[in-house]
DNA sequence: TTTCCATACGTACGCACGTACGCTTATACT
DNA sequence: AGTATAAGCGTACGTGCGTACGTATGGAAA
């Protein structure tokens, strides 16, 4: 019994714009529409409706539930993040580096400014892994 | 000039299953749409046809270039694929990540299984950008 | 030279996506 | 109580995407 959860239960993916609205979920917790609507980066403004069927989509298809409190509706997610961004960047790794997650890693390092901290962290996570692994 | 340039000479974005395309066709170099064809990962399967639209469509949104010897249409890209997977991976960060990076190499690490020698090849990668960063 | 095969090229088609309007109605203010 | 405001909900609409068919035709085989 997984195979046909997969069939049957299978989520259609969440597009670009809806997994950016999940997230916003995610950080600020059960919320109305305008609560997401202002939580949003300001540099890319959407219209209130337009967030609106974004969370009505992502209800739709399963990641989301909601309740209509009065007049107003609160959304939760219902869907973990981890398992949101896994299906995202496999698909993302699948396409665009035939499923090695490597490749990415190296040009996530490489090619985007990742700072001293950051460097740091990593170097321990990687640390605590090859412990992991070789135990 | 650049402002500008982004304004006229931007090239649509590849859609995911062109991207998948356009790394086969980083791989193995000009080559035909059967080249392309064949060198597809065997569980994805396409279309001949299909995979000649999407070598079209990549070309007309100026991520490839081709010429036509006898009967026979060789496609070349003239992107290279570094630019393209930084956008690519750029717009992920941006909706799941807000921008930032460092979250995605966590879930990578963590998530995702990496081989010891991967790990070892992160570590030396990250001595190697401390150092850089420190000069 | 006729025939066959593979390829190019135009075209198609349904569905998802991004984005939003407009009408209706419940609550909040006056 | 009456009116304004804000939210829900249904609906819309152009565009791109994923996928492929069908027809014409050039080159290879016979």
């Amino acid at each position: 019994m997984h195979l046909l959860e997969t069939i049957i239960l299978a989520k259609p993916p969440l597009s670009k714009s809806e997994l950016e609205i999940a997230r916003v979920l995610w950080e600020i917790g059960p919320a109305t529409v305008r609560d997401v609507f202002e939580h949003f980066p300001a540099n890319r403004e959407l219209n209130f409706a337009t967030v609106q069927t974004y969370l009505r989509r992502i209800e739709l298809k399963g990641y989301a539930s909601s309740t209509l409190k009065g007049r107003v509706r609160t959304y939760t997610a219902s869907a973990k993040p981890r398992t949101v961004i896994r299906d995202a960047v496999g698909d993302l790794v699948d396409r665009l580096f035939g499923g090695e997650s490597l490749p990415l890693v190296r040009h996530l390092i490489e090619q985007r400014g990742i700072d001293e901290k950051g460097l740091a962290e990593i170097r321990k996570l990687i640390e605590q892994m090859e412990k992991r692994e070789s135990k």
